[in-house]
RNA sequence: GGCCCGUUGGUCAAGUGGUUAAGACACGGCCCUUUCACGGCUGUAACAGGAGUUCGACUCUCCUACGGGUCACCA
C-alpha cells in the first residue's frame, strides 16, 4: 500500500506533465485490420545523411515479407540520438529506396506523413514513450538514476577490478530504491537524471527465443537495468523499440545481428510489460575480403558500402536487388534459371532460407547480373536508363550522347533483341567509352594494327577497300567483298585451312577485317563491323580509313 | 576478459545420419566464330582441427582454433 503510493507520487514528480494513458494510446494506435499472416515490417534507419549497403539489405527483406503477404511496409526515423542527426538526411534516406525502388506503404515522407500509426519520427513521439514510462514507475518497473557520467565509470572500474559483469544491476544499481523525497531533493537541485527499467532478470537465468533467421537462441536473461528514457526525455533505441513497434502493430522486426546482444533487454520488457513480441530477423553482416581476412563492410574504407555509390557507377537498380536476393535466399538462382523474364516480385522469399553467416560481398556476383539484365534491355532502354544516369553522373556524354537521339540508339542497339544478345557493359559508366568512336570528339586514333601484318598490307587494305564499298550491300554481300580482297592478297579465306598450317599463308580473313576495324573504330574490340559502319554512314567511313592510311 | 553468433572449393552456396558432396560467379581448356563479345561443352577446386555418439557423420554432442558482434544517457 505504501509502496503502491510512494510510485504513484514518483510518477507524478518525474512526469507532472503527462495526461494521458497507455490505454489512450492503444486506442489512438488499434490493432491493425489485415488478413491472416501479413506481416507488418519497417526500415528504421538513424538520420546520419549515410545509407549503408546493409540498409538496403534490410530493407529488402522487410519489403518483401510485407507485400508478399499483402501487409504493410513503413518507414520510420530513429531520431533519437541529435549528436547524430544530419541535415537533409531524411531526404537521403527518401531518394535510396526510391532509387532502389523499395516502396513503403506509410511513414515518414519529405512533407506530411503518411499513414495512421506516427508521426514516424521518433523524437516527435516523446510523449507516447513517457506516457509508457510514467505508467511503468507507478507500477514499481522503472525509477529514476541520477548517477553521473563519472559515478558510472567508477562503478564500471569497480567491477573491472573485482571481476564482476559490468552493468547497472543487484547492489550496483545504486538509486534502485531511491525515495520519492530523495529524488525531489535532487530535482530541485537541477541534477539530470535518466529513467532506468528495473529488470525482473534473475542471474543465472536463461532465456530462449526462436529467430527466424538464425533458429534457435539461447542467452543469459538480462538483470541489468537499462535506460528507458535519456536525460531529455528521449528514449534509448530499446525503449523506443519495444514501445514504437508494439504501437506500430509491427509483426516483425528485420535488423542486424548486431542487436543479438541486447536481444535480451527487448524481450523482457515484452513480456514485463505485457505486450505480445513480435517475430524477429536477424541478419548476418555483408562482409568484405580485406587481404586473406574478412570484415564488415566499411562505410570508411569500402566505397561499395555506400549506396551512392551503385547509383555513380551506374548499377541498374533492380540488378544490385536481384544481386541481394540471390545472397538471401539461395533458392531464389534456381527460380531465376526457371523464370529468367519473370518480375523479380514473383519470387517468394523466406527468411527462414537466409544464410546465418554474414557473407562477403561478391563484386564479380554483381557484375555477371548486371552484365545479363542489361543484355536483355531493349537499346532504347538502355538508352533511356543511360541518358538518366549520364545527366546526373556525366554531363559532357549526355551531351553527346543526347545530341543526335535516333543515332545513339541506333549504336546502342546493335546485336541486341536476340536470343544470344551481346553483353557490352555492366553498369551505365561503361557506355561513354563503348560508344567512344562513334563521336568524332572522343575517337581515338592509337591504330593497334595486326602485328602479322606488313605495313604495305595494311595500307593496301585501306587504300583498296573504297573502291569496292557499297553501302547498300546487305551483310553477306559486305563480308564476300572482303573475302574476295583477302583472296587477292593471298591471304587466307578459310580460316580451317588457315589454322591447319598457318604458314602458309601471311595472313586470313581475320587479319584483313581487323584492319577494317581498326581503322574506324581506332579499336580492336567493338560491335559488329558492318553495324558500325552502317550507322557511321559512308562519309565517315571513307573518311577514316583515309585517315588511318595517313597516319601509317 | 564475459556473453552471443558463425566456420562446406578463390567467392556465394545446396545439403539436415548412408550423396560419385549440387549449382552459380571467377579461373583454365575445347568448340562455334571475320574481330570483340555471346553461346555450348568441359576441367581444377571444399566439409577449420580434435575427441565422442552411431553399424555409419558435412549433418548430433563436447573441446580447441579462427572470424565476427556486443558489453553507452549511439543506434
Amino acid at each position: 500500500m505504501e509502496q503502491r503510493d510512494q510510485n504513484r507520487r514518483m510518477a507524478q514528480l518525474l512526469f507532472p506533465h503527462i495526461t494521458k494513458t497507455p490505454e489512450d494510446y492503444e486506442a489512438i494506435y488499434p490493432e491493425r485490420d489485415l488478413p491472416e499472416g501479413a506481416m507488418v515490417t519497417r526500415i528504421a534507419p538513424s538520420p546520419t545523411g549515410f545509407m549503408h549497403f546493409g540498409n538496403l539489405y534490410g530493407a529488402l527483406i522487410d519489403e518483401r515479407l510485407a507485400h508478399q503477404s499483402g501487409g504493410v511496409f513503413y518507414l520510420r526515423i530513429e531520431n533519437t540520438d541529435s549528436k547524430r542527426e544530419v541535415e537533409g538526411a531524411v531526404e537521403v534516406i527518401l531518394t535510396s529506396l526510391n532509387a532502389f525502388g523499395l516502396k513503403f506503404d506509410e511513414g515518414a515522407t519529405e512533407g506530411e506523413d503518411r499513414g495512421t500509426y506516427g508521426p514516424y519520427r521518433q523524437r516527435d513521439r516523446a510523449e507516447l514513450y513517457q506516457t509508457i514510462a510514467k505508467s511503468l514507475v507507478e507500477r514499481g518497473m522503472a525509477y529514476p538514476c541520477f548517477c553521473t557520467e563519472e559515478d558510472l565509470q567508477v562503478l564500471h572500474d569497480k567491477q573491472e577490478a573485482s571481476g564482476a559483469n559490468f552493468g547497472y544491476y543487484g547492489e550496483w544499481a545504486v538509486h534502485a530504491n531511491i525515495t520519492c523525497e530523495e529524488a525531489e531533493a535532487l530535482i530541485a537541485e537541477g541534477k539530470p537524471y535518466v529513467v532506468r527499467f528495473r529488470s525482473p532478470g534473475k542471474d543465472g537465468n536463461r532465456i530462449k527465443y526462436k529467430d527466424l533467421a538464425k533458429g534457435e537462441i539461447e542467452m543469459p536473461e538480462n538483470c541489468n537495468d537499462i535506460v528507458l528514457l535519456k536525460s531529455d526525455g528521449i528514449p534509448t533505441y530499446h525503449f523506443a523499440h519495444v514501445v514504437d513497434d508494439h504501437f506500430m502493430r509491427t509483426t516483425h522486426v528485420v535488423r542486424g545481428e548486431e542487436w543479438l546482444s541486447t536481444f535480451p533487454y527487448h524481450l523482457q520488457m515484452f513480456d514485463a510489460i505485457g505486450w505480445k513480441k513480435p517475430a524477429y530477423v536477424h541478419t548476418a553482416h555483408m562482409l568484405k575480403q580485406d587481404g586473406s581476412s574478412k570484415r564488415k563492410l566499411s562505410k570508411r574504407k569500402d566505397p561499395e558500402a555506400r549506396l551512392t555509390y551503385y547509383l555513380q557507377e551506374g548499377y541498374p537498380a533492380e540488378c544490385v536487388i536481384e544481386y541481394l536476393m540471390t545472397v538471401l535466399n539461395s533458392n531464389f538462382e534456381e527460380w531465376r534459371r526457371k523464370n529468367p523474364d519473370a518480375d523479380l516480385n514473383e519470387f517468394r522469399f523466406k527468411a527462414e532460407k537466409m544464410g546465418v553467416a554474414g557473407a562477403v560481398f561478391d563484386i564479380d556476383k554483381l557484375n555477371d547480373i548486371s552484365k545479363t539484365v542489361i543484355s536483355k534491355m531493349s537499346g532504347e532502354q538502355v538508352y533511356d536508363a543511360t541518358a538518366v544516369w549520364a545527366k546526373e553522373y556525366n554531363p559532357e556524354f549526355y551531351a553527346l550522347l543526347t545530341r543526335d537521339p535516333a543515332y545513339s540508339k541506333a549504336i546502342l542497339s546493335i546485336g541486341r533483341g536476340g536470343k544470344k544478345p551481346r553483353k557490352d557493359f555492366t553498369v551505365w559508366s561503361d557506355v561513354p567509352d563503348y560508344m567512344a568512336f562513334f563521336f568524332e570528339e572522343t575517337f581515338q586514333t592509337a591504330y593497334p594494327w595486326p602485328e602479322n601484318m606488313s605495313k604495305n598490307d595494311i595500307l593496301r587494305v585501306l587504300n583498296e577497300y573504297p573502291s569496292i564499298y557499297d553501302e547498300a550491300d546487305d551483310q553477306q554481300t559486305w563480308f564476300n567483298k572482303v573475302k574476295d580482297l583477302t583472296a587477292a592478297m593471298g591471304y587466307a579465306v578459310d580460316m580451317k585451312a588457315y589454322k591447319a598450317d598457318p604458314t602458309a599463308f601471311p595472313g586470313s580473313v581475320a587479319d584483313i577485317s581487323a584492319v577494317l576495324r581498326v581503322a574506324i573504330t581506332g579499336r580492336t574490340a567493338s560491335p559488329d563491323t558492318y553495324a558500325v559502319m552502317n550507322i557511321l554512314g559512308k562519309e565517315t567511313v571513307l573518311d577514316r580509313l583515309s585517315k588511318a592510311a595517313a597516319a601509317l
